[in-house]
RNA sequence: GCUCACAUGGCUCAGAGGUAGAGCACUUCCUUGGUAAGGAAGAGGUCCCGGGUUCAAUUCCCGGUGUGAGCUCCA
């Protein structure tokens, strides 16, 4: 394979400034690693502006880097261009690669640059952002561009890319600038990747849990109730209340008291709290008599007015209380997006009280809940610790005690994280979940918070051995994040066909004519008897059509009754999947059932 | 919040400056069926809301609301 770069102090440099400049280092060739796609990608980023620029001589371009899924050029032409122009670009990519025109490489003062693109206020405004005094410029048959690289040998390596959306972008992001145009791509290094990723991008598609959510009636918003407030509907609510009861027992198993704190509190105390100050754009208040109140945007205020209630004494430690606490926060109208991103959602939000020693073990605690249930749904998931950020409260002491206690909580328990350097809450760091759906993409939902500033500015204490009064710790958490977001995910990781555990329906029942329907009937409240729901498919339609109904409902389970399983007391079980079909006595399926659904505890 | 697009029966969508259609779903009837769409009849719409233009607006214009995509990741 061709090298296209080398690695050198952990850079990536291309070859022409490897050439320019002596370097010498490890070989980059043209594979699916990271670090050939960032070369790749980049280069197929000034391709795609080559070919705009073919097509549309009076484009101007601001910049266009390598992002996590793929690749960008923001751009500015006088006509209208739209989705169906990608095509035409696409098209002109690859007629320009196959002139597998060399990329050079030369450098330029800024002052040289700035007369080059004098008649470009585009690249302009790119260099007024960049402090360096020289500047390369990537020239690729007559195709020039402002650029720091690294880029490709040639640009016939670009061969397996496709442009995949087009949007407006603001320049520099600042919506206070013009609005540009935004093209992006994917490039891999071969064909299968590239398929395979459009695969990943259609299978997406057809998992988005707002389709799935609308056509399993799971949930739903309406215009007149307002934008992001969800609506449950039955099924949602029976799935959703599914997953409530298994993590409540789950949080009693490990010691957790259930607690409850208002909706809304006065202002005042989101002021000690420091909501008001640092949150309070993302909250909302109302007036009682005069008296401004905020709703709650976290459950921590709540959690530490139940803390107060009482004198504690070390011997309580750890104090750990637990609410499906409903939040609601200021989200931006375009921030918005089905069960993701809500103004008003429930966490399964838990705050630890205890002393500094503890820190270590009760993290070790969270994190193996964490696991037990992201197991249990078949998650990936790895984990980052997010360290000071450089605003923050607190001595550097207490900062590093407390990252340390994460770090060796982690260590002793042969759990693998990444650093997420300076990206902690002001008042502690963190670590986040991060797990990886059935389709490899991530999602972050729980996370585990250090918090000493809390414990701080509302005094808290506990009695230590000496009588002495002692500051307590607190450890945010949330396994889940909340039930919102952890659903639509659940949707979308399992298109639909939720395990037997939390599913809305457990069995699908299909009688094959009316005289059956009894026997269905006496099912129904026997599956009720075990906790198990069903739906009765009886309506006056073909049983071809029945079943092939029941099939799509994506239930786990369906079965089938008619004049043998009245007579033997059966029921003829298929399996959505496979379509196979075997039979069971009734009290075998039922067992049966039971078992599948007793499968997960967290 | 900003930019652009979209908003028609429960759902998915077509449509025209002269107040509207399809498929699915729903109701009723026929069909009594053993593993992926049996047949017939019928009911159902302030065409998102408010204002403007027009003899006439659901259709054109403006504002609002809602939905979608994008707006951070630095040449």
């Amino acid at each position: 394979m061709d090298t296209i770069a080398i690695k050198y102090n952990d850079e990536i440099v291309d070859l022409q400034t490897a050439e320019a400049k002596d370097i010498h280092g490890e070989a980059i060739v043209l594979d699916n690693s990271n670090d050939a796609l960032e070369v790749l990608r980049h280069s197929a980023a000034h391709l795609m502006a080559q070919a705009i620029k073919s097509l549309y001589p009076d484009a101007q371009f601001f910049v266009g880097p390598v992002v996590k899924e793929g690749f960008y050029y923001d751009f500015k032409i006088n006509e209208e261009i739209g989705e169906g122009d990608l095509k035409r670009i696409e098209k002109q990519m690859l007629f320009l690669a196959k002139k597998k025109y060399p990329i050079e490489r030369y450098e330029i003062s800024k002052e040289e640059a700035q007369k080059k693109f004098a008649h470009d206020p585009l690249k302009l405004a790119v260099m007024e952002r960049i402090a360096d005094e020289t500047l390369s410029i990537y020239k690729q048959g007559d195709f020039e561009d402002l650029c720091r690289g690294p880029h490709l040998p040639s640009v016939k390596a670009i061969r397996f890319f496709k442009l995949t959306k087009i949007a407006g972008a603001y320049l520099g992001g600042d919506s206070n600038n013009e609005m540009l145009t935004r093209i992006y791509g994917i490039a891999f290094a071969d064909k299968e990747s590239l398929k395979a990723h459009m695969q990943m991008l259609a299978e997406a598609e057809k998992r988005d849990h707002r389709k799935i959510g609308a056509q399993m009636k799971l949930f739903t918003f309406r215009e007149e109730v307002g934008a992001g407030f969800p609506i449950w509907l039955p099924a949602g609510a029976r799935l959703r209340s599914r997953l409530e009861e298994l993590l409540f027992k789950a949080h009693r198993k490990r010691g957790y008291e259930p607690v409850r704190g208002p909706e809304m509190l006065r202002s005042d105390l989101w002021k000690t709290s420091g909501h008001y100050q640092n949150y309070g754009e993302n909250m909302y208040f109302t007036h009682i008599d005069e008296v401004e109140f905020g709703v709650k945007p976290m459950n921590c205020v709540g959690h530490i007015k139940v803390y107060e209630d009482e004198l504690h004494s070390y011997r309580d430690l750890p104090i750990k209380y637990f609410e499906y606490g409903i939040v609601h926060r200021h989200e931006m109208t375009g921030a918005l997006h089905g069960l993701f991103r809500v103004r008003e959602f429930t966490q399964d939000d838990a705050h630890i009280f205890c002393t500094t020693e503890q820190i270590e073990s009760q993290v070790i605690e969270v994190v193996d809940f964490v696991d037990k249930i992201m197991k249990s749904f078949n998650f990936d998931y790895k984990m980052m610790i997010s360290t000071r950020p450089s605003k923050a409260v607190g001595s550097d002491a207490v900062w590093e005690v407390s990252t340390q206690a994460l770090k060796n909580a982690m260590d002793s328990n042969g759990l693998p994280y990444e650093i997420d350097e300076g990206g902690g809450a002001f008042y502690g760091p963190k670590i986040d979940i991060k797990i990886t759906d059935a389709i490899g993409r991530e999602w972050q939902c729980g996370t585990i918070q250090l918090d000493f500033n809390l414990p701080e500015r509302f005094a808290l204490e506990y009695n230590g051995e000496h009588n002495d009064k002692i500051r307590p710790v607190m450890i945010h958490r949330a396994i889940l994040g909340s039930f919102e977001r952890f659903i639509g995910i659940l949707t979308e990781h399992y298109a639909g066909e939720f395990p037997m555990f939390i599913a809305p329906t457990q069995v699908a029942i299909i009688p094959i004519a009316p005289t059956h329907n009894a026997y269905a009937e006496r099912l129904r409240n026997m599956l009720l008897d075990i906790g198990a729901d069903s739906e009765i498919f009886s309506k006056n339609e073909s049983l071809n059509k029945r079943i092939r109904t029941a099939e799509k409902s994506r239930v786990p389970m369906l079965i089938v009754l008619g004049d043998d399983e009245v007579a033997n007391q059966t029921v003829a079980v298929r399996d959505r999947r496979t379509r196979e079909q075997y039979s069971l006595g009734e009290t075998e399926f039922l067992t049966m059932i039971q078992d599948k659904m007793k499968e997960v505890h967290f």
